[in-house]
RNA sequence: GGACGCGUAGCUCAAUUGGCAGAGCAUUCGACUCUUAAUCGACAGGUUGAAGGUUCGAUUCCUUCCGCGUCCA
């Protein structure tokens, strides 16, 4: 618990100040906070609302009695008076306290006070001289004490990881997120983690500043908007199983845990899905599930092994019904959340009034790289072999007429070293293919890459597309991805990556499928749902041959589902949204991490023992 | 898993070429009845993330490890 012998040692002295106090006939602990009946108990948020509008004159005529309580956030001592601030719920109030007013007793116990401790006053409210609306304490009762020091007050606790191990601290010393400004000299009170204001300096559109509190009431804010959405149209909300014996419904790698009486292995689910559809079988045709899936896969600023997920399906919609459904759905949580439907996100402001609607394949004709030749045609798509032919020429194009892209330095002339980044993981996906192509086995395949100057991924090789339809998802994620800044939705998916969705009727090869995309990052999923179980079932042994090759995130047969959808599932449309993503598209926050409570961290070794 | 960066007092940060580890806030003591990053005076606070190496001498250079961050996979 103590960092240092100073914190131990200060610990201590406030224990012992706690005595102190019960001396003066204050109770350490009290249970609670009652002031007298002629003053209110009042927030301070409360006070804001209500008087930040009356002038001293007013207030001086009016002399209101109030009483209210909160965490002592500064002292500014001034011999036998002084000023502190009281924070409750993210405000502030400054309080004057006076001996001459609280009395000798109630002097002693204003200077018994330590910053963070919790104290109740009574008194009246005035303003200062310089117009600041204060309460003029009578009574001071003290509610709890902070026995370890509070952060340096004016930069907060900016330290990402301590902010991180101890969101509590971090919560209420009420740290900016981003800033408006980041070379604001004053008037603002925390520094920031340098990650989420690093490149705004050179950006026509800086972010609004955010308290990390207010992320997380807006947070909230997101989930009360999304039940509020859902539940005027007719949907209701389930919970379905967190512990699955199979773990379905998404392609990932799931964390097991067991079951100890039943002696069977049971998996933290990685998406709801497949019990949802049961539902719908079952006769609720709008069903809605707001809850944590977890996946076993590394962290970054857009992956925490747990995460919120909002999935809704509806009968008899399929998923063009559905492109409107999450347009009107992102607009509205936009509006009850903000209020706007602009938002600051990366140092771009994003229009989501605004969506664009482009087919996965001519996604990547409209951000082919030029570096690359000519995009492809649309035939291109239509045959291994024909795309091959096409990476193949796009690959001789590139080397051709831009060698130095294929050089692993960091400083390449002439090319952007952001842009560099992106030729370059299409081009790592074009020479995966190529090797595919010659049939080379995994060693073969990393001296390949590692001779053209490539990051050659560690053991095992990550799996490389197997067919035309992972291929074209590779190219699409390697050059549109990170483009969709504003919101695009991409709609038709290659069959092969979609294994839960119904076809196209007219090109069997691409399912009815899309995904939306704001600030560079996929937010969410959507389709029409597989509903034919012959087809489910052929679709699930597929998977099971992509997963014998070595794929561990190839979907599992599920018999059970497929004998659901014997029953008759009628035609429906599903959707699954990222809520911590959105979250984060709403508020500016760059990493996942700072819309998560908690998010989950390597525990820390060096501990000094309790005692 | 890989590359790069960071880790110094409770917090926020300094420390020139390798040459006595410092400041502000917070804490402790003192002054001050309209301050607001209050001010003024004094005291105290350190195994420089850990272990090892090079050196007369390491916060600084090297190696390994731990944690965090960014990018990549």
């Amino acid at each position: 618990m103590f960092e240092s012998e100073f914190e131990r040692n200060l610990y201590a002295l406030r224990q012992e100040k706690l005595k102190q106090l019960e001396a003066l006939g204050q109770s350490a602990y009290p249970n609670t906070f009652a002031p007298p009946g002629d003053h209110p108990l009042i927030t301070i948020p409360g006070i804001r609302a209500e008087y930040d509008s009356k002038t001293g004159e007013r207030l001086e005529a009016e002399r209101i009695p109030v009483a209210v309580a909160g965490r002592i956030m500064a002292i500014r001592q001034q011999g036998k008076a002084g000023f502190a601030t009281l924070q409750q719920e993210g405000q502030r109030l400054q309080i004057y306290v006076r001996k001459d007013a609280v009395g000798d007793a109630g002097f002693e116990l204003y200077k018994l006070l330590d910053l963070g401790d919790h104290i109740g006053v009574t008194g009246y409210l005035f303003r200062t001289r310089t117009n600041e609306l204060t309460i003029h304490v009578e009574t001071i009762t003290f509610l709890a004490k902070a026995l370890l020091a509070l952060p340096e007050k004016y930069h907060g606790l900016s330290d990402v990881e301590l902010r991180y191990r101890q969101r509590y601290v971090d919560l209420f010393m009420n740290g900016v997120l981003n800033e408006a400004d980041s070379s604001e000299p004053e008037g603002s009170r925390t520094a920031l983690p340098s990650h989420i204001c690093q490149d705004q300096a050179d950006v026509g559109h800086p972010a609004q500043e955010i308290r990390v509190r207010d992320v997380f009431v807006k947070r909230a804010a997101v989930l009360r908007a999304m039940r509020k959405f859902f539940d005027a149209r007719g949907y209701i909300e389930v919970e379905t199983p967190m512990m699955q014996p199979i773990a379905g419904g998404a392609m990932a790698r799931p964390f097991v845990t067991h079951h100890n009486a039943l002696d069977i292995d049971l998996f933290l689910r990685i998406a709801p899905e497949l019990y949802l559809k049961r539902l719908v079988v079952g006769g609720f045709d709008r069903v809605y599930e707001i809850n944590r899936n977890f996946r076993n896969e590394g962290i970054s600023t857009q992956h925490n092994p747990e995460f919120t997920m909002l999935e809704f399906y509806q009968a008899y919609a399929n998923y063009h019904d559905l492109m409107d459904l999450t347009e009107e759905l992102v607009q509205f949580v936009a509006m009850e959340v903000n209020g706007t439907l602009t938002t600051h996100f990366n140092g771009v402001e994003i229009d989501l009034g605004k969506w664009e609607r482009l087919t996965m394949r001519e996604a990547i004709v409209k951000w082919w790289p030029e570096e690359f030749g000519p995009p492809p045609s649309m035939v291109a798509f239509e045959k291994s072999e024909l795309l091959l032919h096409f990476l193949d020429e796009a690959f001789q194009h590139l080397q051709r007429n831009y060698p130095q892209i294929s050089t692993p330095t960091r400083e390449v002339q002439g090319v952007n070293v952001e842009r560099h980044r992106e030729l370059r993981s299409l081009l790592m996906l074009i020479n995966g293919q190529r090797i595919l192509l010659r049939g080379d086995s995994t060693p073969v395949i990393k001296a390949v890459m590692e001779s053209l100057g490539l990051p050659t991924p560690a053991d095992p090789l990550p799996a490389l597309p197997q067919s035309l339809g992972q291929t074209i998802a590779g190219i699409f994620e390697a050059v549109a991805e990170r483009r969709l800044i504003q919101p695009t939705i991409i709609y038709e998916f290659p069959l092969a990556v979609s294994p839960l969705s119904k076809q196209k009727p007219d090109e069997p090869e691409w399912v009815e499928r899309f995904e939306f995309y704001i600030g560079g990052f996929e937010l969410g999923n959507a389709f029409s749902e597989l509903n034919d179980p012959e087809e489910q079932r052929r679709r699930f042994e597929a998977q099971l041959a992509e997963r014998e090759r070595g794929d561990e995130e190839a979907h599992q047969m599920d018999s059970d589902y497929v004998r659901a959808l014997g029953y008759g599932l009628p035609p429906t449309g599903g959707e699954g949204i990222g809520i911590d993503r959105l979250t984060m598209i709403l508020t500016g926050a760059r990493s996942i991490r700072d819309v998560i409570l908690f998010p989950l961290l390597k525990p820390q070794k060096t501990v000094i023992s309790d005692q």
